[in-house]
DNA sequence: GGTAGCGTACTCGGATAGAAGTTGTCCGAGTGCGACAGG
DNA sequence: CCTGTCGCACTCGGACAACTTCTATCCGAGTACGCTACC
């Protein structure tokens, strides 16, 4: 799995606490990541609707919803792309008497097997959100929201 | 995630039917696929004691032991490697005030949530074994095993 | 005819190229603030 | 002193390389069979 999708994770509670748009080069400063890589994959995030850039100065980016409606699976999915870790190529249908015709992806019993077991995979994902980790830490280190936005303030 | 891991688990469906030595030649042939590269991913299971490799004519791989006992994990294992697909890289580490001492893969909240959902992808994939799926394909198609046996033989 | 020795063909196994995706970097388009000049 | 205009600095956004991983291929080491020659 991509090293950005850790990245993108806790940038997004960060923003979550900071509350207001933050340049990439000052996210990236945080944890000391190159920043244009950082960028990059916030443009994802961009994309899918979890961030919201502002250009020019005392621009950046700000969490686009509420942070208890995206969940971790949505930013996974928005850096990793849509597509299944586990992608039926249908190797059944060019055995001697496989169907070239037939939907394997859905007939396949193996793949059926590893379509279950991401979609646990998934299930767990999406029932985590940004919120509940951001009260997780909270709960943990009281004083981290605080001492976060001031740091990017 | 590999195109090896669904080369690697049909392979094993097959060899559980045909239980004597096959080369990877034959195995290759009945999907079509670059024999060479099959070779080298069976390699894997038989590093991992999933297959048993005999050299020589009349020679080739083999179920290492009962396909009840050879989970989809083991096989998915095998081919990927032990690495989780989520790796925590510590970034917290390197925050303002990170501590870089601190086992950041147990703390961190969000590597324990992304364990989490891994551990319940591998939960499901360690429930199905070679033998359930050959016992669902078998009920699918009853003449299944024989003829693949055939082709083999 | 039976048997020991040898050659051959076939197998796995690891070392070697090519392709693809990920990681990292750079520069251009666009925007808001601040300075400056004029009224 | 107030206001309109201009320049500038800062931001995101996409286009351009370097590197790691995955995919594919080739050749060498080892083994069992089958043939041959000998007893």
């Amino acid at each position: 799995m991509s090293e950005g999708v850790e990245w993108a994770l806790h940038t997004c509670v960060n923003l979550a606490w900071v509350g207001r748009p933050v340049g990439s080069a000052r996210l990236a400063a945080f944890y000391g990541l190159p920043p244009a890589y950082l960028n990059k994959r916030l443009q994802n995030l961009v994309r899918a609707g979890i961030l919201t850039s502002v250009p020019g100065p005392k621009g950046g980016f700000t969490l686009a919803r509420d942070p208890a409606s995206i969940s971790l699976l949505d930013v996974v999915t928005a850096i990793e792309g849509p597509d299944p870790a586990f992608r039926c190529t249908g190797i059944l249908g060019d055995s001697p008497w496989g169907d070239k015709t037939a939907d394997h992806p859905s007939s396949c019993v193996i793949a059926v097997a590893m379509r279950r077991a991401e979609l646990a995979w998934r299930r767990e994902l999406a029932g985590q959100t940004i919120a509940d980790v951001c009260a997780t830490v909270e709960r943990r280190a009281p004083g981290e929201p605080e001492r976060t936005r001031r740091w990017f303030g």
